[in-house]
DNA sequence: ACCTATTGACAACTAAATTGTCATAACATA
DNA sequence: TATGTTATGACAATTTAGTTGTCAATAGGT
């Protein structure tokens, strides 16, 4: 298993480098798809959806970082736009299926198109790699936040005087 | 000027990566101060105090991603809470240069302290040219999507159909 | 002296979530 | 098969972290 090293006091200005470019994307979503989608939690779920067809709302809910009854009001607010649709679950009768509607999935096509052709356009001195590499430091930050791990770290400091 | 490249594919899995981890690293403040300082945005304010020790509010708004009415109501909190306090600004009458307290100071300490003592305890398996790395690609990213960019990235897309 | 931009104060609003509660349904197990 | 526990959807109240807009007073430039 990986040790902690010195490597964390490196985590401060990481963690305000993804506060800062939490708001820049924020924003440039309101830009980029103006009134249409502008929700990050709909979007979200759309795409959640578009990568695996058929979920539940507590599965949809459980890949992300919010709570299920929150994404309980998004996947609502979706069926009533009729972009997406319940369909019978066979291992639950309460719980539906949620899928994209033949419109969810043009909608989110559309989405994804237009962000793709937008994001080209922005001037990023980056290759492939370099981003790769990022998302997957990202990615392991992420891990080590989990809040079991936040909570055993706090354990530990606050039973050591 | 660098030029837009394919790279920008890469863009999707990044974002999603910093909103997952933003809102980790919100779930993880609560748990690491309680009801002190939970809130990100005065602690952004206290930490920008502290590293640069006389600021009016519309600098210390100017550094940030958020506009300078919010932060403006974070440092009076901050000064009602005697964390932080005025003084005579000599280039302005109106606009009082703001600094910590010895109480905000105090606290700014041990709010980093902390931090940094249970970042310590967190099951990282990186190095920290890995973390610069990336710290360094985030900023860059941030960089291409400040709202100037993002704005001209769309009127070139809108203009051809 | 005059025009414009900046600042602090305040208000109204919004988005994106949270927590808590409830009734019902599903599941595990004795 | 009855029974206690967990999962689900629905709903309500609340919270956080902002936003936009407006105003009067003040600075600053020409």
């Amino acid at each position: 298993m990986p040790e902690a090293t010195s490597a964390n006091a490196e985590l401060g200005p990481l963690i305000d480098g993804v506060r800062t470019l939490f708001h820049l994307l924020k924003a440039a979503a309101e830009r980029v798809h103006g009134d249409g989608e502008r929700s990050a939690a709909r979007r979200g779920v759309l795409l959640s959806l578009h990568e695996k067809e058929l979920q539940t709302v507590p599965q949809i809910a459980a890949a992300r970082p919010v709570s299920r009854q929150h994404i309980q009001t998004v996947v609502n607010a979706l069926l009533d736009d009729g972009l997406v649709e319940r369909t019978a679950n066979p291992d639950h009768q309460r719980s539906h299926l949620i899928r994209l509607t033949a419109s969810g999935r043009d909608r989110i096509r559309m989405i994804l198109q237009r962000e793709a052709a937008i994001f080209a356009e922005l001037p990023l001195p980056l290759d492939t790699e370099q981003l790769r590499r990022s998302t997957a430091t990202l990615n392991a930050v992420a891990q080590a936040f989990h809040p079991e791990n936040v909570d055993a770290a706090i354990r530990r400091i606050d039973s050591k005087p």
